[in-house]
DNA sequence: TAAAACAAAACGAACGTTCGGTTTGTTTTT
DNA sequence: AAAAACAAACCGAACGTTCGTTTTGTTTTA
């Protein structure tokens, strides 16, 4: 009750971006109506536009929101990078990124929406932004292990960015799109024959690198199909 | 001049949905009216409810024709997948699926759209049908190829899934949603390297296999850096 | 008591859809 | 082969509703 005037706005605010966000995420930006989200957040609609001069100001508001998340250094994916351990980090940087899918994924479908009913120049900018984080992270790091000999022949910046695309894209269809099984696999399964291949590659390997235990030849390690 | 009726309701029909298409890609569904779509087809309002039932029937007619395209037997992606030469056909399948996104650029939009208006069901059934025509086409593959050991140990069902996967949002990523390069790099160069790392992994290889020179089977190493 | 927060009513514009009427091509009758 | 009858294709005004936004007025807080 005893709320301060700053306390209640921000409240309102916050009760207004939340309804907002939930039906932006399902049903987009212009079949969300103001009158909707008023309702939802409990709000009237002259109070809304006390607190946002237009409809798309919401949707910004939205977008920079998860941006700052995004970019916030104490985020677990941006501790793995910097860390820069590619790819002794991929099961790390694996769950970083389905941690932020699941706890933005009405952002992220936010982010379609801009796409389809924006230009989309957010999703472009994410990717622009990504590979500037990666260049930075990364470079030394990559330097370093091609003078040790501890990198193959490939180019791992473009091994990185491959990674994080492909995980940041499966647990999005998985938990955004709902696609939650990938060929009667798990999740993690999936995941982990991933990061096998990013390793290791299909082609056999005559060398020591075993990948999943030692020298079975049949692979009923892990209890796939017959 | 002289067309019969039913040539000029189906060329009406056609000039209908393509202007939909145009409209309800690059600004969703609901933002499209049906005013704008009878203005761009050149037909009138009234003509527009004489072919089609509503609105909605027109965003579902313009999947059907997507879906019937992905499943004709003559798109090179489908021969691709009759070949079953998995891990050598990922250049085919490139390609092919680069031809996809190229001329399905707005369809494949329209997936989008259909994933935030309406509850998405059409991208859970494109992936679950992806999974079914998989095991189709590559089971005795790669059973053939697991006796013969040219398959390492990781599970080529999966593998094949998440080049698929991968490539095609790549692809989606850059035409549909307009970030074409990647790290500096250009298309031709990212795509070849993720095949490389499919078949050979980030890791150094100690046997024979040098990955980036010959073997390959049409000898046309792509030329890159030394 | 002034300012901020909120609610309710009202605004014009635009929405999806309907409908009566007109045009145009085809079939039937003469 | 011309005329009459028919049906499909097409048009545009109009309907009822809902939209984003504004205006006006009331309550709450400092």
């Amino acid at each position: 009750m005893g709320q301060t005037q700053r306390a209640k706005s921000l409240a309102a605010e916050t009760k207004i971006l939340d309804a907002a966000l939930h039906l932006f995420s399902r049903q987009g930006f212009q079949a969300t109506s103001v009158r909707e989200i008023a309702e939802l957040a409990g709000v009237s609609v002259g109070n809304v536009y006390h607190h946002f001069g237009n409809k798309e100001a919401i949707f910004q508001r939205l977008i920079d929101r998860y941006w700052e998340a995004l970019l916030d250094p104490d985020l677990p994916l941006n501790q793995v990078f910097r860390q820069a351990q590619f790819p002794d980090d991929l099961e790390l940087a694996a769950s970083a990124i389905e941690q932020i899918v699941d706890q933005h994924q009405e952002e992220i479908l936010l982010i379609y929406v801009d796409v389809i009913e924006f230009r989309g120049e957010h999703i472009r900018t994410f990717y622009e932004t990504m590979a500037d984080r990666f260049q930075e992270a990364y470079a030394d790091s990559f330097a370093k292990a091609k003078r040790e000999g501890r990198l193959g022949d490939i180019d791992p910046m473009v091994a990185v960015m491959t990674a994080c695309r492909w995980l940041f894209y499966f647990f999005t269809v998985e938990k955004c799109f709902g696609v939650p099984m990938h060929l009667g696999r798990g999740s993690k399964e999936v995941v982990d024959e991933f990061i096998r291949i990013l390793r290791y590659g299909v082609l056999p390997r005559d060398d020591g690198h075993r990948p999943r235990v030692a020298t079975d030849k049949d692979g009923t390690t892990s209890g796939r199909r017959a």
